[in-house]
RNA sequence: GGAGGAGUGCCGGAGCGGCCAAUCGGAGCAGACUGUAAAUCUGCCGCCUGGAAGGGCUACACAGGUUCGAAUCCUGUCUCCUCCA
């Protein structure tokens, strides 16, 4: 295999890259043309990808497109302990057959990004089915308490005298096992799994293996402008999802996010990427362009050109013009007296009469594009029932 | 095995016999503003009824009990945590 050049090298261990170890190391090999092969493990019990995820995934394309093989894990195994990083809840195990279809569901997406003729899929129960107590005990005695407390979030959590379990501990030997079992070259992760990462590395070594090198990437702030997007945390971008939501959540994101967003997300240049740093700081330019243009970057690299274009018509319409969607959901109308607030709660605008009532009260209700607070308002078909911003029913 | 602590609404976390559907913060929803950004201000934020005032129901781990009256006291059960072994 042909070696990357110095620039290639360049683009893919430093754009949207967290940290590399070892770099020298990792450059070389790259340079020198060897076909690397490139961990990515998941974690079945959460089978959708958001934007988040793209990030790394992004990164896996890239070194595919030079020629470098992905192994994608299915995280069968783990899944049933949880990964400690961040608060960890006691999961449910996963029956098989649910775990074969989060598989299915997350691969539709992940091969979205990556490509599935430079990916072999393999499963932790392949090498983990017939793993005994002795096979448990050995890999377990590799490792010590300090190694684990390292950890930082193992360690505050000690620090604090809060429960650390032990198949904890074990979540990271069963990661890096994988590495073993299928002899990565390089493995990727966000950079909360850096300890992970490096659990794997160790091991190979011990194992007397050449140890992998580690890419991590940096996470990506979520919806709400704080926090790194997750699922749990309602911040998040779907790959999944439709694309007109999809514009309409990258238009919601912070100005702040921008160039992050951009960085990680799309394929600008460098130069391109100073020079909107400076226009950001421009009064004269309003950095709504901006993200509409991230946010048709996106939905075309994830659908196509057309599905872009189209969400963003979508979006001018219905969100800056305030005028009503093309597609509107109907909602029978009661036979016996349909009254607004009843309407509103059967419509499922909202999720009690209640709450409902709360609604018209506090004039977020529209018929017919009239803001009406009376509660028991007639409604007859026809009628377009508008509640808060841009919810609409339509009465047949 | 022993000692102690805790379980409150979506989350955190007050309350510790009536004034408690329950302080406060966060999240969320709505309104104003606006670039569906952020920030800010205002209102709401268990369910049913009512235009409202009001009324009713269900709720403070679970099951009983004491009391005119319990989230608050007692008993039992379950769960979680800490410390000693």
């Amino acid at each position: 295999m042909k070696g990357a050049s110095p620039e290639q090298v360049e683009y893919l261990l430093k754009r949207g890259v967290a940290e590399v170890i070892v770099e020298e190391d990792l450059k070389d090999r790259l340079l020198a043309g060897d076909r690397l092969r490139l961990k990515e493990g998941f974690d079945p019990s959460f089978p959708d990808i958001h934007l988040g995820h793209v990030v790394g995934l992004r990164k896996l394309r890239q070194f595919q497109d030079l020629g470098h093989q992905v192994v994608l894990i299915v995280g069968d195994w783990t899944a049933q302990i949880g990964d400690p990083s961040g608060q960890t809840v006691t999961r449910p195990m996963l029956s098989a057959d649910a775990v074969k279809a989060n598989a299915q569901t997350y691969m539709e997406q992940f091969f979205k990004i990556v490509d599935e003729s430079k990916t072999e899929v393999r499963w932790q129960s392949e090498w983990f089915a017939g793993f005994n107590l002795a096979d448990v005990i050995q890999l377990t005695s590799k490792f010590t308490l300090a190694q684990m407390l390292a950890r930082e979030d193992f360690n505050q959590r000690y620090q604090q005298n809060q429960p650390i379990s032990i198949t904890e501990f074990l979540y990271p030997l069963l990661q890096a096992y994988d590495s073993v079992a299928i002899e990565a070259d390089v493995e990727f992760g966000g950079t909360d799994q850096k300890f992970n990462l490096l659990v794997g590395r160790e091991l190979q070594q011990m194992i007397g293996m050449k140890p992998q090198n580690i890419l991590t990437t940096p996470l990506l702030i979520g919806t709400d402008g704080v926090k790194k997007m997750s699922k749990s945390l309602g911040n998040y971008i779907g790959v999944a999802d439709l694309p007109e939501e999809m514009f309409g959540k990258i238009m919601s994101i912070p100005d702040e996010l921008l160039i992050s967003y951009y960085e990680l997300l799309t394929d600008i240049s460098h130069k391109e990427l100073m020079d909107m740093g400076l226009a950001l700081n421009d009064e004269n330019v309003n950095p709504m362009q901006l993200k509409k243009k991230l946010a048709l970057q996106i939905v075309e690299y994830l659908y196509d050109n057309k599905a872009a274009l189209d969400a963003e018509a979508h979006f001018r319409q219905t969100v800056q013009k305030r005028e009503l969607p093309d597609e509107i959901n109907e909602h029978p109308l009661n036979t016996k007296e349909p009254t607004l607030k009843d309407f509103i709660a059967l419509a499922g605008l909202a999720k009690s009469r209640t709450e409902a009532k709360r609604l018209i009260s506090q004039g977020a209700v529209e018929v017919d594009g009239q803001n009406v607070t009376d509660m028991n308002y007639p409604l007859k078909p026809g009628n377009i029932i508008k509640v808060g911003k841009r919810r609409y029913v339509k009465c047949i």
